[in-house]
DNA sequence: AAAAAAG
């Protein structure tokens, strides 16, 4: 069979991992690249071989760890942190990175469909097959089993066998098929299980069928596109651009990306060779919006990647700015899909501004944790963090050598700081945040993401949706103030079915976070330290009043369609089908909310009330759990 | 209270 993707680049092959600047990324070349997490590191299709995303576990020396003496070390043996290193970093020595990152097209091929299904990608992700899933909304589309039950064109389906993507994971099987149909759709599934895709293939799948014709794609000065995938940081909308591109190869469909920081002028080229999806972040899509660059009046479909967050304090003006008030068709006509690893409540209410008789979707027993992410918390005193991290890091390098750490901090100018801190101390690391200029930025997470620097110290600006391979621990040097930025955070590690490790350096002054953070350790089956279930009690009296309590304190934090509520004031769901017979037929025993793939442990919709009471409500759709008393 | 997102 020949393989296109495999000729036309086997001349051109760099040497090393290559930079390809904005301007150049949409030429129609060969050199485009595709996420590590994609690529193969043999050119040849085996079994055994390979980084694929959803290849088998790194994760067998950390998984120890979940069950180790929480007092010791990391070190598989327990060794107590060495003073005499042996293999001390210095910065003049020229380093070899050890993640090759080959993101050719040439190192994929299509995967005949006789894949072993017993090997150890599939092993791997049978991790999420017990997943219970729950739906609600009405006439909600049956799930698949398989992508090939799905109507795919066959230039895309030939682009996710390309990928590597042998099954769909939970998310993927109950969200394909509601965005297929057309319909509205907030998706509340773990991190790392897939989200993008479960978006990405249906919004290619339905330009293909029923927009192609109109030829909206050919140049134009105004860029009209049918899609918009928005993203709250700028390399995460690069990285929905680069799998999107992939996902689109061979199809005609186009993919353009807008965000800050980079030369407008060649986002404007690219826009002008014409933009069927078009991946960007709200600012600089505004502006485009206002320089007459682009227009919305043709958008069909609108995702929003990291859902919650683009509806939060900080973006949701200039989101419902984007929605509302340029020119994008309204709900009902276009079609909406949020998607995120946590809702909180506030959020849904917010978000059903931005939808029609939407379904919700929850992928997952809590907000994230995913039983693979090992979670640790250790008392530190703020003096005392860096030595400790030092020694952590220490212990870390003696066992697992290239293993790539994710280190969070509360603020800019302390990422600087202990960035600087661990390269005095012999660690290679280089830090991430929004002061840095977009270049250095992205040349901080390459540069993270090959090994080079094998330790990023970040603020949430790397919080959310990246997908970074070998990610093998996550610290929280400082905790964020709220539980679903922990989610996304620890997320970044234990990702497509490989495991990893959590640390938390927990201080006095995260105890309004404590018991959020216990329940959460609780339903994904993490050993608590006692001391800290004594923060968790501290900290009911803590937020009794405050918002910490109301918003974030465990019970809220998303994972539930809020609608669920049988007399809830607040939302009022025969209006949003514009149905006034609706309503009843909602209370009578054909409810729309169900669950699937329910273990023992599983709550029921009948189950409804005890949610309030218990972790599981921050699973439920807001439109349930207001009614419980909560506000 | 901090971070992100336009320049």
């Amino acid at each position: 069979m020949t393989n296109p993707w495999n000729e036309s680049t086997r001349s051109s092959r760099p040497t090393r991992p290559t930079y390809l600047p904005p301007h150049l990324r949409d030429q129609p070349t060969i050199t485009i690249t595709i996420p590590a997490s994609l690529a193969r590191s043999s050119p040849r299709r085996g079994r055994g071989g390979g980084g694929g995303r959803v290849r088998g576990g790194n994760g067998s020396g950390f998984r120890g760890c979940r069950t180790a003496n929480p007092s010791r070390s990391y070190g598989r043996s327990g060794e107590n942190f060495s003073e005499n290193d042996p293999n001390p970093y210095r910065p003049n020595v020229m380093r070899q990175p050890p993640f090759h990152i080959s993101e050719k097209f040439d190192e994929l091929e299509v995967i005949d469909d006789d894949e072993d299904p017993s090997s150890d990608v599939n092993n791997n992700m049978n991790a999420y097959d017990e997943t219970p899933v729950e739906t609600s909304g009405f006439d909600v589309p049956p799930p698949v089993t398989l992508f090939s039950e799905i109507d795919f064109c066959s230039a895309l389906s030939d682009n996710i066998k390309r990928c590597k993507y042998v099954k769909p994971t939970p998310i993927q099987r109950y969200a394909i098929p509601v965005a297929m149909a057309g319909r509205d759709l907030m998706a509340c599934a773990q991190t790392g299980s897939g989200k993008t895709a479960a978006f990405c293939f249906p919004i290619i799948s339905r330009i293909l069928k029923d927009y192609h014709h109109l030829k909206s794609s050919s140049p134009t000065m105004m860029a009209c596109p049918l899609a918009l995938i928005l993203a709250p940081t700028r390399e995460l909308s690069c990285q929905i651009h680069e799998e999107t591109k992939k996902f689109s190869y061979k199809t005609g469909v186009k993919v353009v990306v807008a965000y800050g920081g980079a030369p407008i002028v060649q986002q404007f080229r690219n826009l002008e060779k014409g933009v069927d999806i078009l991946v960007a972040t709200p600012g600089r899509l505004v502006d485009m919006i206002e320089r007459a660059k682009v227009s919305l009046r043709k958008v069909k479909y609108l995702a929003l990647d990291e859902g919650d967050r683009m509806l939060d304090m900080g973006f949701e003006p200039q989101v419902r700015k984007i929605v509302q008030q340029m020119e994008m068709p309204p709900a009902g006509v276009r079609q909406t899909m949020l998607f995120s690893a946590t809702f909180p409540t506030e959020i849904q209410r917010l978000a059903s501004d931005f939808l029609s008789n939407y379904i919700f979707l929850a992928a997952g027993k809590v907000g994230s944790s995913t039983d693979l992410i090992a979670q640790k918390v250790e008392y530190v005193h703020d003096v005392d963090k860096k030595i400790h991290l030092v020694n952590l890091l220490r212990a870390q390098r003696a066992n697992e050598k290239h293993a790539l750490t994710l280190v969070f901090v509360e603020t800019k100018r302390g990422a600087d700081a202990l960035q600087h801190w661990l390269s005095m101390k012999g660690f290679p690391s280089i830090a991430i945040h929004g002061d840095k200029v977009q270049m250095e930025r992205e040349r901080a997470l390459r540069s993270f993401r090959s090994g080079l620097t094998p330790i990023l110290v970040a603020t949430d600006v790397a919080a959310r949706g990246l997908d970074i391979p070998h990610v093998a621990h996550v610290i929280n040097f400082d905790l964020p103030r709220d539980i679903s930025d922990y989610v996304h955070r620890i997320g970044r590690t234990g990702r497509a079915g490989k495991s990893g490790l959590a640390t938390a350096f927990f201080c006095d002054k995260n105890t309004p976070l404590a018991k959020a953070l216990v329940e959460l350790m609780q339903e994904a089956n993490q050993e608590i330290p006692p001391w800290l279930n004594q923060y968790a009690e501290t900290s009911y009296a803590y937020g009794s009043g405050g918002m910490q309590s109301s918003r974030f304190s465990g019970i809220k934090f998303g994972g539930h369609d809020y609608r669920r509520g049988a007399n809830n004031e607040s939302y009022d769901y025969s209006k949003q089908l514009g149905d006034s017979t609706v309503k009843e037929s909602y209370a009578a025993a054909s409810s729309p909310f169900s669950l699937h793939n329910s273990r023992a442990d599983y709550p029921t919709s009948s189950q409804a009330d005890s949610f309030s009471d218990g972790f599981y409500s921050h699973m439920l759709d807001y439109r349930s759990v207001v009614a419980s008393g909560w506000d």
